[in-house]
DNA sequence: GTGGTGACTGCCA
DNA sequence: ATGGCAGCCACCA
């Protein structure tokens, strides 16, 4: 565990703490803004360690436009969906994010 | 050092 | 549309 890694991981949430409320993006593409094209496992992973309430992690959701499970089995997932539609997030009938209508664009 | 495991993704059958 | 898989790489046993 060096600075490097420390410092990546504070890259990953300046990022994700742009995210508008109300919209949301994808890992991969927290990952190529914060300068780690292909790298959205780890941007899942450092979400997973991440104990900064300032940061809106509900707003990271994979590429299918759906909230990723958890292997845990936690309850995770269903406060991610809850604090998204809090903030005017609409999921369709098939539990997914409309791109169109709250994909961020940075 | 080695191998297994992910809050992932794009490609291919 | 759906599912499998390789590539990705930090972490942990």
């Amino acid at each position: 565990m060096g600075k490097a890694t420390i410092s990546t991981y504070r890259q990953i949430y300046a990022v994700v703490s742009r995210i508008p409320r109300g919209q949301v993006a994808t890992y991969g593409q927290v990952a190529r803004l914060a300068g780690l094209p292909g790298r959205a496992r780890l941007v899942g992973y450092a979400l997973s360690i991440l104990d900064d309430p300032s940061v809106p992690w509900q707003r990271v959701i994979n590429a299918k436009g759906e909230v990723s499970p958890r292997s845990g089995g936690t309850g995770a997932e269903d406060v991610q969906r809850l604090r998204l539609e809090e903030e005017g997030v609409e999921f369709d009938s098939q539990g997914r994010v409309p791109f169109h209508r709250y994909l961020w664009r940075a």
